[in-house]
Order: structure tokens, then C-alpha cells, then sequence
DNA sequence: GTAACTGTTTATGAAG
DNA sequence: CTTCATAAACAGTTAC
């Protein structure tokens, strides 16, 4: 039997207990607090202090408590850092108790400090190779290494230990692995090596088997996209540029504050991995390392939310200023013209499997960019698309239509229902398809045609051009993001074969294709939509803009424009904290992503943002990070009270600072909670 | 021809 | 229910 491994620490969600209100020590912090009063009014942006709410809940002076900008009934709470978070929950709990359904019954606590982590440096730092100098002062303390010598200093705490397993995922490591490079792409033994380099626990310990996890993961997740060379003999591993956060080791290790007192927090004593014979005189050493490391990686679907906090209060009453791409990120294709109109998605009904009628099916064609590498998902599409090649047409024939009436129209079903937020699973793993068992089938009756398929690879030099011109995808960047690559739009497919049909070439070993994949399958109970390959990433959003589509929602904290804004809707389900939070709500899965969102002209501006005026463009690299926003940017993680649910969870917030360029007046640290609360753990 | 490697996919169990 | 790790089957490619 097997024995399912401890997950990564980075990788879990936790929902946080709400802590007792008769805890011991209440009392004894709550003394140290300055009586104020629950701001109770909407009112955009207030200190505790200037409050002249009646309400009978007390917190600590320096406690920020500021509307949501988008969120009805949420209020964001910029906590001192060594505030009693306990006590401040209860005020809250109270506080939104006694508002009910009325009133602020949300809130989002962030930690203030007075050195705020920018996102940004921290991106551009990591994401150079080159750079592995520490800016971070933390890191700095925590390293004691030579950043010139290993790549990733703070990694050589794991190159110490063999015994202990990373608390990072597979997908984590291999991030960090192909991150580290300069092209940002590694072949896989490449990333045996690295992993291997820099975690020594796979290269002593860990079974085998590891390198077929590393390689299940990477055909697993949409985010690693296999390149090949123009040779077409080498594969590289790259991760998708909308879903690359340029994660780094670097990057994710945060040594904890020297006064923390419970070391162990940071990295639960079940994710590690001793070794019977190692673990003994080791334990002390890892609870060093433990103190050192932070985990920092946030999921990919991790709950990032977005709060841009206007610390003008002036420029609140500038012009509305949407959010725009900067001319280096428009896409390939024009915004302005995705924007334009909404692109009608005819719904195919879901057919039946034993139905013998092909449904009309034409290949659609992508737009890429300039390459050196040819993607062999494009490499799939051209072949698909080779309508005249014989081979190719009994390829169609058994896999495409196969494909289109069993899971494309089944995918489209269920992506109608959940649009906008669909996550791969979402229209995957719960398709029961017979599809492999019809594929048998046609095997069967094409015994000389495996299963897998095999794809003629056409270095096509001339890309395929997209043909979807009313295809509006106006991305909000919301929606690009990770979305896009598990999410696929089914439309009305349009012919548009631009790849020069080309004889002969060798047969290579089928791909996944999930980003701008053709319904073509090699496993054939996996559905596949039609999606639209480009290389700019509107693709992914080839559907008709939503009413939840304009949920995002830029806008700062509401105030006299609370109105022009489009908040978050309870009904929808978006601040339902009970389960997972925001765990419908369209919001970026990656903080690049988010952070790329806006220009620094945009971040100056502090008005509401369409999502539709925000076209997501791809963007190659996070070194762009730094350049698509400012510095007044963070990323933190944050606690999510629900009066309503007496549910507490943990998310990941991205804050903007209107108004600022480096830093803020909050200082919102990007310190974790777990450090902070340690009575929530 | 065969082994090793690589890539894709499915299945399963643990943990949350 | 979701996420992740693990195992395994299967197939294509490559080196010997």
C-alpha cells in the first residue's frame, strides 16, 4: 500500500480557528489598547482614532480600519504589527455581529509594519539570474552564505540537509529550478539536477520515483510548456509566461523575526521527512533551518486579493483613470479591438458518445509570437490543421470528432456553468467520459494507429493567424491569468489554416495541449476544448464577457465613487469565507499577474478600472514585473474575519497604494500570520 | 533489438 | 471536495 506523502507546506490552505474570546491573553493585551471606537460609517479611509462611532468595540491605537474597494460589507484592517490580533478579531467579531447583514461583517486584516515588501523589487531581484544579491534585509540576516557561490543562497539550508524533504510541491521546485536559468527554460534532466543540486534530500533519499513525479508534474500542469528546439530534438521545459511568477528559491525564503518565538511554526514538523538514522542530531539544526525559511509561494490559486488603499485622499477626486497596458504589453493582437465586441460562444450541446454523426469541426489557428523555439502545441495545431495530410485526416477523424462530441461540448456545458472561474478540475476530473473506451474502439479498428498520438512535426516558420475578429477577451488580467490555462473557451471554430502544408517530417511524442490545444487528445477521457492559440494570451479568453468578467474590480477604496464602482457580490458567492475563500471569485491567481495589471500611470490613478479596458497582454518575463508597477505594491498575506461565518482565513493580498511611488504610509509588511498569530495555528 | 530516457495520462491515497 | 504525491501503464525517441 501506498503511503501518500505530507503535502508541502507552501502548497496548504488553512482556515484559521477563530480564537477564543476568552483566550488568557486578552485581557492582558487588550490593557495595553487606547479605548476607540468601530468606525461604522462607509466612510473611505479612516483612523480608529477619528472615529465617532458609537459602537462599544475597542482596538489599538494605529489601527487602520478603511472600506473595501470592492467588497460590500468588507472592511480592511491595517493592524500594528505587534497588536494583540486576538483581541482585535473579537472587536471585529463583535463589531460585525452587532452590523449584521447591514453592515461591515468582513474584514480583512493586514499587518502593518514599517518596512513594506515590494512586490516588485522582490520580483525583479529574483527574477535575474544573475542576481542573487539579498536586498531583502531579512534575507540578508539569513544568509550566511556566499549568494555568489550558490545560486540560490538560502538554499544552501537545504543542501545541508539530506534527510529533510523541501517543503515545497513538485510543480514548486520545478518553478524554482527553471526559473533559475536564463532562458527560463531547462530540459528535464536539467531539472533532475537542479532539484537534485539543490535539494539533496532527491538526490539521497528520495526514491526514484521522484523524477517520475517531476515528470508527471510537468505534463500535469498547464503552466509548463515543453519547447522544442528547432532542431526538434531537444525539449525544453519552460513555464508559460502568463503563469511564470518567476518563483525563485530566493524568493521563498524569508528568515523569521528574530523574536519569533515558536520556530517550528513555520514549517510543520509533518512535512518533513526524516530519516530514522539521519534525524537523530538533526532536529535541532532543521529547526534553525525552519526559522530561516519562510514559505512564501502561494498557490496558483492561492487568494490573492486586491486592495489598493488611496492614501490621497485628493486623488480620489481625480478623473477616473482606467487601467491600461502599457504600449510593451499590449498583445499581439489589438485590444482595442478584443474589446470591441463580445465574441458569441454557440454552446454545442453535449453529444452523445455513441452518436456516429461527426459534428462539424474545423480547426482554429493561432496567432504566436516570434519564437526561436517552436511550441509543440503549436506543433500539434499545424498537424491538426493539415487537413489534406491522409495521416493527419484519420487523426481527425478518430480523435478530433471524438474529441468535440464527447468533451469539448461537455467542457463547454459545465464551463457555462461555472464561467468564470473554472479550474482545470473543474472540467476535467469530473468527466466521466467513455472516450478512451470509444478510442479502443476506433483502434480497434485502426490497429495501425496507436492511441498515443503521433504528430507530424512541421517546423512551420509561418505562424497561423487568428481569425476571431470580433472576439472581444477583454481580459481583465483577472481572467488571464492562470484561469486561461486551465479554462477553456468553446466557440464557433473558424478555419483559418495558415501553416504551409509540409510533407513528411518526424513523428514526435505527443504533447499535452492545453493552452490553445486542438480537440485533439492522445488519452482520449481527458476533454479538450478548442481554444485559440496565440502567443499573446487573449486567447484564453475567447468567451463572451460575463456579468462576472467585470467583477474586478481596480478601483480604490470606495469613497465618493463608490458608486462608478463594481463591487464584489455577495450573491455571487464571492465572500463566502465559510469554504474556501474567494475561492469563486475571479481574482488573479498570480501576483504577477495582478501586479502586471496596471501601469504605474494607472497605479497613480486612482479611480475605478474596468476589466474590460484591461486587456491582458502577455508578457514575456516578470523581469517586467518591476516595470509594470510601481513601488508601491505589495503582496502580504492577510486573514480574512467572516462575523458572519466566525470563519478566519488566510489569503494572499496584493495592495496598491494609490498615490504612492516607493512606499506606503501603512507599511504593510508582507509578514505572515502564522508569525503573528501563533495562537491561530 | 533493447534499454534508458522522456512524455502523457490515469489511478489512488493522504491531507486539508 | 480539492490538492498533491506517488505509482504505474503506455508510447515515442534515442543511444548502444
Amino acid at each position: 500500500m501506498r503511503t501518500s506523502p505530507r503535502r508541502p507546506l507552501i502548497l496548504r490552505r488553512r482556515k484559521l480557528p477563530l480564537p477564543l474570546r476568552d483566550a488568557p491573553t486578552t485581557d492582558q493585551v487588550v490593557a495595553n489598547y487606547q479605548p476607540e471606537r468601530v468606525q461604522k460609517e462607509a466612510s473611505s479611509h479612516e483612523s480608529i482614532s477619528e472615529r465617532t462611532d458609537p459602537s462599544p468595540q475597542k482596538f489599538p491605537a494605529g489601527i487602520k480600519i478603511v472600506n473595501h474597494p470592492t467588497m460590500s460589507n468588507t472592511q480592511v484592517v491595517i493592524i500594528p504589527k505587534h497588536a494583540d490580533i486576538q483581541s482585535i478579531i473579537e472587536a471585529l467579531t463583535a463589531k460585525g455581529k452587532e452590523s449584521g447583514t447591514s453592515g461591515p461583517n468582513k474584514f480583512i486584516l493586514i499587518s502593518c509594519s514599517g518596512s513594506p515588501r515590494s512586490v516588485c523589487s522582490s520580483a525583479s531581484q529574483h527574477c535575474s539570474q544573475t542576481d542573487h544579491a539579498n536586498t531583502d534585509e531579512d534575507d540578508a540576516e539569513g544568509s550566511e552564505e556566499d549568494a555568489s557561490v550558490a545560486p540560490c543562497s538560502s538554499s544552501t539550508s537545504w543542501q545541508e540537509s539530506f534527510s529533510e524533504r523541501p517543503p515545497y510541491s513538485y510543480m514548486a521546485m520545478i518553478q524554482f529550478a527553471i526559473n533559475s536559468t536564463e532562458g527560463k527554460r531547462m530540459t528535464l534532466k536539467e531539472i533532475y539536477t537542479w532539484i537534485e543540486d539543490h535539494f539533496p534530500y532527491f538526490k539521497h533519499v528520495a526514491k526514484p520515483g521522484w523524477k517520475n513525479s517531476i515528470r508527471h508534474n510537468l505534463s500535469l500542469h498547464d503552466m509548463f510548456v515543453r519547447e522544442t528546439a528547432a532542431n526538434g530534438k531537444i525539449s525544453f521545459w519552460t513555464i508559460h509566461p502568463d503563469a511564470n511568477r518567476c518563483l525563485t528559491l530566493d524568493q521563498v525564503f524569508k528568515p523569521l523575526d528574530p523574536g519569533s518565538p515558536t520556530p517550528t511554526q513555520h514549517c510543520e514538523p509533518h512535512q518533513k521527512r526524516f530519516i530514522p538514522e539521519l534525524q537523530k542530531g538533526t532536529i535541532a539544526s532543521s529547526y534553525v533551518k525552519e526559522r530561516r525559511m519562510k514559505p512564501l509561494l502561494p498557490r496558483v490559486s492561492s487568494y490573492l486579493v486586491p486592495i489598493q488603499f488611496p492614501l490621497n485622499p485628493s486623488l480620489l477626486l481625480q478623473p477616473s483613470t482606467k487601467v491600461t497596458q502599457s504600449p510593451s504589453q499590449e498583445p499581439s493582437i489589438s485590444s482595442a479591438e478584443l474589446g470591441k465586441s463580445s465574441k458569441r460562444v454557440r454552446i454545442a450541446p453535449k453529444a452523445s458518445v455513441t452518436g456516429d454523426e461527426p459534428l462539424p469541426f474545423q480547426p482554429v489557428a493561432f496567432v504566436r509570437d516570434e519564437d526561436p523555439f517552436i511550441s509543440v502545441k503549436q506543433e500539434e495545431a499545424f498537424n491538426v490543421m493539415n487537413e489534406n495530410d491522409p495521416f493527419i485526416a484519420v487523426k481527425q477523424e478518430e480523435e478530433v470528432f471524438t474529441t468535440m462530441r464527447e468533451e469539448t461540448f461537455f467542457t463547454t456545458v459545465k464551463q457555462e456553468e461555472t464561467f468564470p472561474n473554472i479550474e482545470e478540475e473543474d472540467l476535467f476530473t469530473t468527466v466521466e467520459s467513455p472516450t478512451r473506451k470509444l478510442a479502443d474502439t476506433l483502434l480497434e479498428k485502426h490497429p495501425s494507429i496507436s492511441r498515443r498520438k503521433q504528430r507530424l512535426i512541421l517546423p512551420c516558420l509561418e505562424e497561423p493567424v487568428l481569425v476571431f475578429p470580433e472576439c472581444n477577451n477583454s481580459d481583465s488580467g483577472l481572467a488571464s491569468d492562470f484561469s486561461f490555462l486551465q479554462q477553456t473557451q468553446p466557440f464557433e471554430p473558424v478555419l483559418a489554416v495558415c501553416c504551409p502544408q509540409e510533407e513528411g517530417g518526424a513523428f514526435k511524442t505527443p504533447i499535452k495541449h492545453k493552452i490553445g490545444k486542438l480537440p485533439t487528445l492522445s488519452t482520449p477521457s481527458k476533454p479538450v476544448s478548442t481554444v485559440s492559440q496565440a502567443g499573446s494570451s487573449e486567447f484564453y479568453r475567447t468567451g463572451p464577457p460575463t456579468r462576472e468578467e467585470s467583477l474586478l474590480d481596480f478601483s480604490p477604496v470606495q469613497g465618493p465613487q463608490e458608486s462608478m464602482l463594481t463591487p464584489f457580490k455577495d450573491s455571487l458567492g464571492f465572500l463566502g469565507f465559510t469554504g474556501t475563500p474567494f475561492k469563486d471569485t475571479p481574482l488573479f491567481d498570480s501576483p504577477r499577474e495582478l501586479l502586471n495589471t496596471k501601469s504605474p500611470e494607472v497605479i497613480s490613478g486612482p479611480l475605478t478600472s474596468s476589466p474590460t479596458s484591461a486587456p491582458y497582454s502577455a508578457k514575456p518575463c516578470s523581469k517586467e514585473l518591476h516595470v509594470g508597477s510601481s513601488g508601491n505594491r505589495s503582496l502580504t498575506e492577510g486573514l480574512v474575519l467572516d462575523t458572519m461565518n466566525d470563519s478566519l482565513s488566510k489569503i494572499l493580498l496584493d495592495i496598491s497604494f494609490t498615490g504612492l511611488e516607493d512606499d506606503d504610509e501603512f507599511g504593510v509588511d508582507n509578514v505572515s500570520w502564522s508569525q503573528l498569530i501563533p495562537e491561530l495555528r
